[in-house]
DNA sequence: AATCGCTCCCAAAGCGCTTTGGATGCTGCA
DNA sequence: TGCAGCATCCAAAGCGCTTTGGGAGCGATT
């Protein structure tokens, strides 16, 4: 049988369908006796509005999208994903929206986003993975729809509202925190560098660098998806150079693990021979350690992110004509046990 | 400004909203000029129908629902979550239909499937992770809610549609191919044995062992969540033992990297000295390998097993009466670099 | 006694779409 | 000429809810 509606609930109980729904929406002009038959009929039913009709009436659909880039370039659905939506989740089923995804191609992004207005079926989007000068950013803006940027885009013109960590500072402080322990070798094992943050990352460890009046060496340096190869493969043709890094920076645990496969093939002891710092997102099924973390790393919560981005745009829908917010996390410098002073004799 | 209309586009074109909708919905009463005409209007106004307005006219949401479980007992996204929702999802966005995500605590699980019942915002449901004697199952065939689970529940009562990979088979033959290379001593690093695919995995490798005539040593039996930590823990333990494996059978490729690891660590040689088989998601971010595996697995795509179990589903919501559908995947073996014959000097 | 101000409830419109059940005009055939 | 039959279009109802605009009843105020 078909789930009971307000109209049904309202014959049973003599009353009409308006009082009924004012009782349970808690509306002050019904007496509390009629409000408390109403709730303990509408939950021995296990009624709930229908939210397409209700949708329709009030004109908000109390749903949030995510529109994930299936690219063409990088054919990996983001690691991250899971987790910032687990984030972004807990807040949405807190404050009783829905969350609905939608998987488009690289290609198709732009009708993705114009339909998703149309269609009406959400209050609110969140953008993920931003590229250098997205323009999904002025695209937003222009259809007027409520929005959050999980990241930055840096070319981007018009003002918007953003959460993101602050990798620059991460990396220019995991750079320094090796050039301190006498490194001055130091390999990059960046994401892909059309990536915002990857951009950042790369600017944060030159900086760093360019502090200390050194200069970046292209062959420490490679950019690329954030595997467990990835990391293996930079290890294995750096580990080889003339004069190889004594210290590796990677984007990823992933990355990490791939580096200290290969040096450990390489008979090195990682924190002795060779150190790596890792940026760690804190993935739920990927963790640095428990107690103790096992890789030195710039530590920020991915999750964390997600639930400040849902709490963040539930707040303009709320508001929407508050101005653009923005939230800089700082990451946090965990020390392990892949770090240590810089050998001395070189190898 | 808000979005175009139905009645707006069919003022402008001097229709009425029936005509207007015909054409767009392809019905034969209506003139092929005036279709044209309709047509044309519509896409340059970026007209898309309200799918709200539609869903609460039609009786359909052409939307499917996905509740995963926010479990206490193991507080991580499922890391295959992410790809198996990228399978889905191809199939939803070719199909024209949304995808709604629900995070729900374990405790909740019920008040959620009723609740996306009642308010009738999903047309059907994938279950995730199933357990062995799952009463979701029950609970939405009672509910009359279309549904198809990805992977089985034992014990279930009733009849309905799944989608699962044949664990049992894969484990065991992954199992007789270690003992064909001369291994006794195989340890088991599985997932939480209180989900369904735990179980039969486990079920194929105790099979495979008896007939050969060997008892499982619960010593060289783990279960708990897949990561790298548990693979790394479990093998320092075993590898201690006096009598320790010269094969580990993993359930996950983190597990695998984390056993490798130990291995390593003690200095031992994978392939040679010890061997490793593992059951391979083929997940976007964690290949095994690129052309050449790097791990011998039992491979078995969860994108693919996402593909299905949304096909499936489709095909129950075009066909509700329809009995039952099944479908079992078979897990191929593929044979790398981690295994060979058993040493013959015990270590 | 007349009026005011509450409290508590209801009828009806409307959200944007689909769909039923005609209307209208025209062609073709007896 | 008259009428069935067809091709095109439209008015209006209805999906399940919220919300506007009262309206009845009743004690309190003047």
């Amino acid at each position: 049988m078909p789930p009971i509606t307000l109209k049904q609930l309202a014959a049973e109980l003599g009353l009409s369908p308006t009082t009924v729904s004012r009782a349970l929406n808690g509306y002050p002009e019904v007496n509390e006796e009629t409000r408390a038959r109403v709730t303990k009929a509408a939950t021995r039913h296990h009624y709930r509005p229908n939210t397409r009709a209700k949708a329709l009436a009030t004109g908000r659909s109390m749903a949030i999208g995510h529109i994930i880039p299936i690219s063409t370039q990088h054919e990996i659905v983001n690691p991250i994903f899971a987790d910032f939506i687990a984030g972004a989740g807990e807040v949405y089923s807190r404050e009783g929206y829905d969350m609905v995804l939608s998987l488009v191609p690289d290609a198709d992004q732009t009708r993705a986003y114009r339909e998703m207005r149309a269609k009406g079926s959400v209050d609110g989007i969140i953008v993920h993975g931003p590229k250098e000068d997205d323009p999904r950013i002025a695209l937003l803006d222009e259809l007027g729809m409520p929005f959050v940027v999980h990241g930055r885009a840096t070319g981007a013109k018009v003002p918007y509202s953003w959460v993101d960590v602050n990798n620059t500072r991460a990396f220019q402080r995991a750079t320094e925190f090796l050039l301190d322990l006498g490194h001055r070798r130091i390999a990059l094992v960046n994401g892909l560098e059309f990536m915002d943050f990857a951009i950042r990352r790369r600017h944060g460890y030159e900086a760093a660098l360019a502090a200390h009046g050194l200069a970046p060496d292209p062959a420490l340096m490679v950019q690329g998806e954030m595997t467990e190869a990835q990391g293996a493969h930079a290890a294995r043709a750096m580990l080889a150079l003339p004069s190889p890094p004594s210290a590796f920076l990677c984007s990823s645990l992933l990355s990490a693990m791939g580096v200290r496969r290969e040096v450990e093939a390489h008979g090195l002891r990682l924190g002795r021979d060779v150190s790596i710092v890792t940026h760690d997102d804190e993935l739920g099924y990927l963790r640095n350690g428990e107690a103790e973390p096992i890789f030195t790393a710039t530590r920020s919560s991915v999750r964390e992110a997600g639930r400040r981005c849902a709490q963040m745009l539930l707040g303009i829908i709320a508001d929407p004509a508050s101005a653009p917010r923005h939230e800089l996390l700082e990451a946090v410098l965990v020390v392990g046990r892949s770090t240590g002073p810089a050998p001395v004799t070189p190898r």
